[in-house]
DNA sequence: TTGCGTGCAAAGGTTTTGCATGGCA
DNA sequence: TGCCATGCAAAACCTTTGCACGCAA
């Protein structure tokens, strides 16, 4: 039976995911951050937990850019239905859109365009508030990124 | 200076382009379909042709399932601006949405949420019209999908 | 003839898998 | 003591790149 044994592997790794939690990363990401923290863990090893936790909805899996595959925890897969998320092409970060009008959207893509939307697989890609007002166009991470965007530091 | 030659290759890959319009294929549909024709054509020349085609913009390319590169073929590029796409993750088929409710969603999304929406790297991703009406979940292709889903034949 | 385009093979990158070892229960 | 989990290395993929040859102009 999987995921039976409680492993020091699988207690970093979910303290990783609570810090992070809604924000997104890749699985190198996971590993260099622990190699800093002075824990070693296996590139297989994330993969096949993230693996794991995306088929019980507790990690979200999805198509970055250049080919590198975007985890993200979510504490409650039950509070991503029903909503959207955004991806901030900049900074990377991922958010939730809580509301009414995405609804709206949806209903009149299927009462008028007869198309089914689904928020799970749909990504919403611009650039967010604060990459906005940094000013600029596309950066280089690590140079003049907004704070808090964790692709810089 | 680059694209000075008209060659078979590109020639063939302009028609397939032109049969295919709208829809969306890979680099290995492109090679398969081009040997069943009798013709041949080197991968990397399929690589190299819809780059640039993409840089050009008569080309859009988004990471599509499994970490497989899609492209797709837009007869006028302009045609593009300002509107959204809607992928079928069941038939795999793109389709404009011409719709004066997504304006006013990407208006809405930047007003009260302070976020830029862009409408070429957006991808709507849910199930169509035909593919609902045929009922049932996600199927495997080439069994039951609707007549027309260049996946099943 | 010139030099862009092509195709092969190799390289590069990410992700998966096989297998022996490690460690939880 | 069982047996799941881990980590290494190899394999499997997709994509890019280097280079010699082919071919359009």
């Amino acid at each position: 039976m999987r995921g039976a044994y409680n492993t020091r592997q699988k207690r970093e790794l979910q303290k990783f995911l609570m810090e992070r939690s809604m924000q997104h990363f890749s699985v190198d990401e996971v590993v260099f951050e622990m190699r800093d923290r002075g824990e070693k863990i296996g590139r297989s090893t994330v993969y096949r937990y993230l693996e794991q936790l995306a088929e019980q909805g507790s990690v979200r899996k999805y198509p970055g850019v250049e080919g590198v595959t975007q985890y993200q925890h979510v504490e409650d897969a039950a509070s991503c239905d029903g909503h959207f998320h955004m991806l901030c092409r900049r900074c990377g970060n991922l958010m939730h859109v809580d509301c009414e009008l995405m609804g709206v959207m949806a209903d009149h893509l299927m009462a008028e365009h007869g198309f089914r939307l689904d928020p799970r697989e749909t990504l919403l890609v611009g650039i967010c508030e604060k990459c906005r007002k940094d000013g600029g166009e596309v950066v280089e991470h690590g140079t003049d990124c907004h704070e808090g965007c964790h692709h810089c530091l």
